[in-house]
DNA sequence: CTTAATTTTTGACATAGATAAAAAAAATTA
DNA sequence: TAATTTTTTTTATCTATGTCAAAAATTAAG
């Protein structure tokens, strides 16, 4: 890391959720790596395990998976947000999704390795993870709620209020397939209101 | 604890994930309490913030909400599981959901306060629950795919393969609220196969 | 700038699944 | 075991959203 002033954006992060002692910042330090993606780059192809997590310092990433040829995207991450494939990062095995960065992209990258190694020596990287982890699973069950019970335009509007402050860099196709809807359906609900 | 062979099944389910000390199984053995509850009892309330966590040892258990006037089933928790609300244990505030027993149910029952001591205490506890919580987090994601990308035939079909061991212990207006379709159609599919 | 590629919008039509109401079956209680 | 309540099934319509096709608008490339 040269700019040591950037890495304070996951620091921050990290001290959301727990304290960080000076040990614990310089070993961070040590492992992160910056990284940079063009718009339209893949990051993370389906074909391989992930073995690496990106914290986006600037820009816009995706989570997509393909179904009938077609990209549904699963989920979208911005900045000071975490970005990997979830359950192939955790298992070690081959999963369905690809990441690919929507914008271009400024990112922190952690590699599973040392990922390994943090939450070996440091039980606060393990409550981190808990923490942020809680979070994300209460996101989920909303998502999951939305999902079920609610016409197109509820979707759409559970969408807007979720990623209120990205939603306009995210184009309507995406979103569409995040939704579950077609994208003529979304033109639509956006055409009324 | 009276009966030491019965947490067994607990101290088993821990050690999926992480090894026991004999201190921890202690410290775990004093602070989890067993509790019964009669079939259609109420365990949880949505008035009340959740400060318990329980782990099911026999019998099965269901998290919903209500809206419109009617029971919309969350998620079912069978032996072996942990049932909460979860986002109600983790901020401490009020949640939509409400827990009751489909069948007489045994379970063990750890409060938030024990948890937070053995979170604090015992590393390996907040590495249990992240890798724990990691499992949870990847069934999320294909239940959210499955919602959206499928007819209501396949959700269903979904449905059995996620609760193969305990499909036929819940009623079909449960499932069917699950999946947000309605019990009528869910029958129609039933009835086909 | 001009052209090509991509994304979004619009229109016509089809259909899976919702809704409503009531009968049948199963479970619970007296 | 009869009576009551709850759950499931069936029948008949209705509607939101999907599908298909093509035009318009926007973005990217030469």
């Amino acid at each position: 890391m040269k700019n040591t002033e950037k890495i304070d954006l996951i620091f921050k992060h990290f001290e959301r959720h727990i304290k960080l002692s000076d040990t614990l910042k310089t070993e961070l330090a040590q492992r992160i790596i910056c990284k940079t993606f063009k718009k339209g780059e893949l990051v993370h192809h389906a074909t391989k395990v992930c073995n690496k997590s990106y914290f986006i310092q600037k820009g816009l990433m995706r989570a997509y998976f393909i179904k009938d040829g077609k990209e549904i995207s699963e989920y979208f991450s911005a900045e000071s947000e975490w970005c990997n494939s979830p359950r192939s990062l955790r298992t070690r095995q081959l999963d369905i999704y690809y990441i690919d960065a929507i914008e271009d992209v400024e990112a922190f990258c952690l590699s599973l390795v040392d990922l390994m190694y943090l939450f070996d020596h440091f039980p606060e990287m393990e409550r981190y993870a808990r923490l942020s982890m809680g979070t994300i699973l209460g996101h989920f069950m909303e998502r999951i709620t939305s999902m079920r019970f609610t016409t197109a335009k509820e979707k759409y509007n559970h969408f807007l209020a979720t990623y209120c402050d990205i939603h306009h860099r995210i184009p309507l196709g995406m979103i569409a397939s995040y939704l579950g809807i077609t994208q003529e359906t979304l033109s639509r609900i956006r055409a009324k209101k």
